[in-house]
RNA sequence: GCGCCCAUAGCUCAGCUGGAUAGAGCAACGGUUUUCUAAACCGUCGGUCUCAGGUUCGAAUCCUGAUGGGCGUACCA
């Protein structure tokens, strides 16, 4: 709709002989209970035109109309100027682009942008927000491949440190040697569970020290287990070989079981970075930025950096023992991460309680004088809420994801029998549909809000199946393919098309913003932007259908016209669907 | 205490850089199938956009303050 915002300008210019720039012309969707498909706001323009918005909106369509052939009516009410393009420019804009293969796809550039999300700790199985996030992840990168950037899908793993050594002590000390063979346990959920024995016991002793007449805060620091967990986390950084074993063979169940969870969900990643390999970077730029007088050195040796000035506070960026905090290794490994791929965005996709973390981090790589600094970016999303609160991997109180994601199966699976739907479909099939039904509800429901929104999860309120859903838009590409496999024909050609019906122009209208959707959706981060667009897609056409016959309208043109608006809407829709990580299925 | 984020219908959410009578889904109620898949379609019901000021021709949207909720404010990650 380019050519509108050009034709407003040149309108108020020959009108009223005044310049006005592109973005002082707001051009909108026109209301449903208006005729028309584009308005022009022309309260603005009055000031300059002399004359009430009404009357400027008068000539202002006047002008357009005469101009452009495009432009079939118009009315004005108020200060808005409601444009009717015309049937044969639609059918244009359906022909020349909208039904083309090409459509939606953008020319590559040169920009190469790493997206690191997932980010697990091996010390305890996912769950219903390490879900969130993985999607967020994956789609978000999926929107920008399809915008044209080149993507590195990157996960830093979270393999070291005091909480992994927590279940392997417990393990060590009350697991029998059971390993996932033994126990048929999936090797992430058998770290788990001794995260959670650990916690168990740590708080036995924690009572009995207290009943002992310790302070809490004492006992916490002198119970035995936690003594013990210290020490083994030495002896790992010591390169202990008994420790190291025990590390790897657990990480390796651990990572077993990821990747059973990433295959199910469907994502990937082009380059894993582990902690254990990155947690001593960071020193290099501690002397860097001393050297550049951005850190300085209190009287214990520990290095500072003054951010109040920003409105931020002192932050400590190394210990006074020479030994680092969490920002030493994300300064160092945001600076490997550079070294490696020379990406000019970098999008972090971590939970919002590290809001403060990024900021400080982000600023400190700018002061350091990181030319690449500005193109790095939080994306911040909000947490999964339970109706009884935060779920707590400690407590037991999460929503485990591999077991949320058999239930989604299992659902679509009841549900589709229910319809009676599977019939003629193979075994092999049927698994594929639900598992496909199944993803698709629970991917949809996570990536329809906006990531900024916390998220309300209810265990005992299953996802829906029906209205604003995953399922609702696979139904309505099924039954796309449906009436596009009955047609037989492959030649959907048509000529003599004149007129549309308002359905048929609603329907071209909204295909035709795919692009632009795209485009958004990739300069905000915001898969939900996609679900959206899907769904409107997905309840216009229901519409159309029920509306207007496709295969029994006598007039050939006017079938095959109907048959490849059902096409490309069709393929509009996978392409979209494809973004959130969701498939669409031929038959449901 | 200080900082950041959120607040829209009974519930879950949309609402683009300020623009018309604030929209969907679920739930409730009613209707649609001898016709291309009823996981659908149509209708009814439902909102002082948390509150109070301000800016503007115009505010759910911008500014200030208040209230409620979340998160952070560690030599944890």
């Amino acid at each position: 709709m380019d050519f509108l915002v050009k034709g407003v300008i040149e309108a108020v210019k020959a009108l009223y002989d005044k310049e006005i720039k592109e973005s002082d012309v707001n051009l909108q969707e026109t209301r449903k209970e208006f005729k028309g498909e584009v308005t022009v706001v022309t309260f603005p323009f009055s000031r300059f035109a002399g004359k009430g918005p009404e009357q400027a909106g008068a000539e202002i369509g006047e002008y357009l109309q005469r101009q452009h052939a495009e432009i079939s009516d118009f009315n004005v009410i108020k200060g808005f100027l409601n444009l009717s393009l015309s049937d044969k420019f639609l059918l244009e804009t359906f022909n020349k682009s909208i039904s083309q293969e090409s459509f939606g796809i953008f020319e590559r550039t040169n920009d190469k942008v790493m997206v690191e999300y997932s980010s697990p700790n091996t010390n305890k199985p996912l769950h219903l927000g390490h879900i969130r996030n993985n999607l967020l992840g994956f789609s978000v990168a999926e929107i920008l491949d399809a915008r044209g950037y080149d993507i590195i899908k990157a996960n830093l793993v979270n393999d070291r440190g005091i909480h992994i050594c927590k279940s392997m002590l417990a393990w060590q000390k009350f697991g029998n040697g059971e390993t996932p063979e033994s126990s048929g346990l999936k090797g992430d959920h058998l770290a788990g569970k001794y995260y959670v024995i650990f916690d168990k016991e740590y708080k036995k002793e924690i009572e009995h020290l207290i009943a002992a007449g310790q302070s809490e805060d004492d006992a916490k620091k002198n119970a035995p287990l936690m003594a013990e967990a210290r020490e083994m986390l030495q002896k790992w950084e010591a390169n202990d070989a008994e420790v190291i074993e025990l590390w790897k063979r657990m990480n390796a169940w651990v990572y077993a079981g990821f990747d059973v969870t990433y295959k199910s969900l469907g994502v990937s990643f082009d380059k894993y970075y582990y902690e254990s390999d990155t947690y001593l970077l960071g020193k290099d730029i501690i002397e860097e930025g001393l050297a550049k007088g951005v850190f300085f050195k209190k009287e214990d040796n520990s290095v500072w950096i003054d951010l109040t000035a920003d409105g931020l506070d002192e932050k400590l960026v190394l210990r006074g023992d020479g030994t680092s905090v969490y920002i030493t290794q994300d300064l160092g490994t945001a600076q490997l991460k550079q070294e490696d791929f020379g990406m000019n965005q970098s999008i972090y996709v971590v939970g919002n309680e590290q809001d403060y973390h990024f900021k400080v981090l982000f600023l400190i790589l700018k002061k350091l004088g990181k030319s690449w600094a500005e193109g790095l970016y939080h994306l911040s999303y909000g947490m999964v809420d339970l109706p009884s609160g935060k779920m707590k991997s400690r407590e037991g109180t999460v929503v485990d994801a591999d077991d949320l994601i058999s239930e989604m199966i299992a659902t679509a699976k009841q549900r589709t029998e229910e319809l009676g739907k599977v019939d003629g479909f193979t075994e092999e099939e049927k698994d594929r549909l639900y598992r496909m039904i199944g993803l698709g509800a629970l991917k949809y429901f996570l990536l329809k809000v906006e990531p900024k929104k916390r998220l309300l999860f209810d265990p005992n309120e299953s996802i829906d199946f029906q209205g604003h859903t995953g399922p609702f838009i696979q139904y309505t590409h099924a039954r796309i393919r449906s009436v596009l496999s009955k047609a037989g024909s492959t030649d959907l050609s048509f000529n003599n098309i004149t007129e549309l019906t308002q359905t048929e122009r609603e329907l071209v209208m909204n295909l035709s913003k795919y692009p632009a959707v795209v485009d958004s959706a990739a300069r905000e981060f915001s898969p939900a932007l996609i679900a959206a667009f899907a769904y409107d897609c997905a309840k216009l056409y229901n519409k159309f259908y029920h509306e207007e016959p496709i295969l029994k309208v006598e007039d050939l043109d006017v079938r095959n016209f109907r048959l490849a608006l059902s096409e490309a809407t069709a393929n509009t829709i996978k392409k979209a669907m494809h973004l959130l990580g969701i498939e669409v299925p031929e038959r449901m």
